[in-house]
DNA sequence: ACAGAGTTCAGTAGTAATACGGATATACGC
DNA sequence: GCGTATATCCGTATTACTACTGAACTCTGT
């Protein structure tokens, strides 16, 4: 994408008059062209198998196919067109999946026009844009700030232990990394197990990784 | 942030000629404010204490205290700064370390002046901006594009009873669901462990995660 | 100086998992 | 039909982990 070249875009959505306010407000920007419009999923495939847009504009929730499906079929095309999802929802479900997906960006409906247009040239630059509310709705949810307070009160040497014990370690290891006795890493892990109610070692790790360590 | 309103910058980087180089590149903008500059991570988190810009400019390894461990302690402040890092690396380990850590964008070395200039108006409204190169990275690796395919040969019944070792079930339990004895389980236990090379049930149960099971 | 939390270590007993060995039945391809 | 892979089961012995109780030492805060 060549800075100040045209932009071309798809724009998806089943609401008539939602496109055309895009439309609209997309319309007097020079460096943007709309090329075609869609109103479901299974037309944003086909458009874009089509036109090849830099630019591929789309809501998620939408009748015959989503949003999500309808990417996940865009990017298996192996043309440049990048996914900018349009929603109501700051729903943590879907930002994810879209990113997992390879979408390269999300706003929500209630978006500025400097903010969309900023989102636009961000994703046909090839970056990835997230508007302020879809990141924070994504920060509340995966324990950004420092902790995530779901610990179980578990202490620093308490976490140390679990970290390794979900690395797959034998108390024996552990015991030898940390410098004490085999004993005492079996006084935390038994400490971890009363704190977190956990079980075997296998059900420890999965509640190290829900923790993050 | 209101819209077209200065937007507040600290800028820190170990190296002069590079922090010089941006100071030149920002400073004709008109609605960007350098506040202040700084050379290592301890630095950073005093300015922001001091000037609460609206974005801090960091680099991630500096001397003193690196970029990472100074926005962990930025973000505990209570400000309102929104964090961008500037690093010559698009090492994942990095990228979802300053997200995880609440970071809000993260470019490249070798940004352009208007891809920089778009990062920071994007941050500065509270959006999160990855450029080109570091989405790219990102992608490639959190296995974005449908299956791993790195099964190492385990059969059906294998993954199926590998994917309750993992959830920290016992053999004893998962004989019971699966409707057969514990030795049944036991051998499958043991071929798992055959095939991939795991040891106790913990580092089964991080194999079974990798295999996203 | 004291209480409390955290880290450290030990004994004793029981349960779960692992490391060897083997065995039978069933389906699938050649 | 024959070989191979898969899935099913058993025995024995060893190791790792769990459950319970008790105790000493270091810090931190009052």
């Amino acid at each position: 994408m060549k800075p100040n070249s045209h932009i071309k875009i798809i724009i998806v959505d089943d609401h008539d008059l939602l496109r055309e306010g895009i439309s609209a407000r997309l319309s007097d920007v020079g460096y943007i062209e709309i090329i075609a419009e869609g109103c479901n999923g299974q037309e944003a495939v086909t458009l874009c198998k089509q036109f090849k847009p830099d630019v591929l504009l789309m809501d998620i929730s939408m009748p015959v196919m989503n949003g999500l499906e309808a990417a996940k079929q865009i990017m298996q095309l192996g043309i440049n067109t990048r996914i900018l999802f349009l929603s109501i929802y700051d729903d943590n479900e879907y930002i994810q999946e879209a990113l997992r997906i390879g979408a390269s960006g999300f706003v929500l409906k209630d978006v500025s026009k400097p903010e969309m247009l900023n989102a636009i040239k961000s994703v046909a630059e090839g970056a990835t844009y997230l508007g302020p509310k879809v990141a924070a709705s994504l920060q509340s949810s995966s324990g950004v700030h420092g902790e995530t307070e779901c610990t179980y009160g578990l202490t620093k040497r308490e976490k140390q232990v679990l970290a390794l014990i979900a690395e797959g370690h034998l108390n024996k290891e552990i015991a030898y990394r940390l410098n004490i006795s085999i004993r005492t890493v079996e006084s935390h892990r038994s400490a971890i197990r009363d704190k977190t109610g956990g079980g075997n070692a296998a059900a420890l790790a999965k509640i190290a990784r829900e923790l993050r360590l």
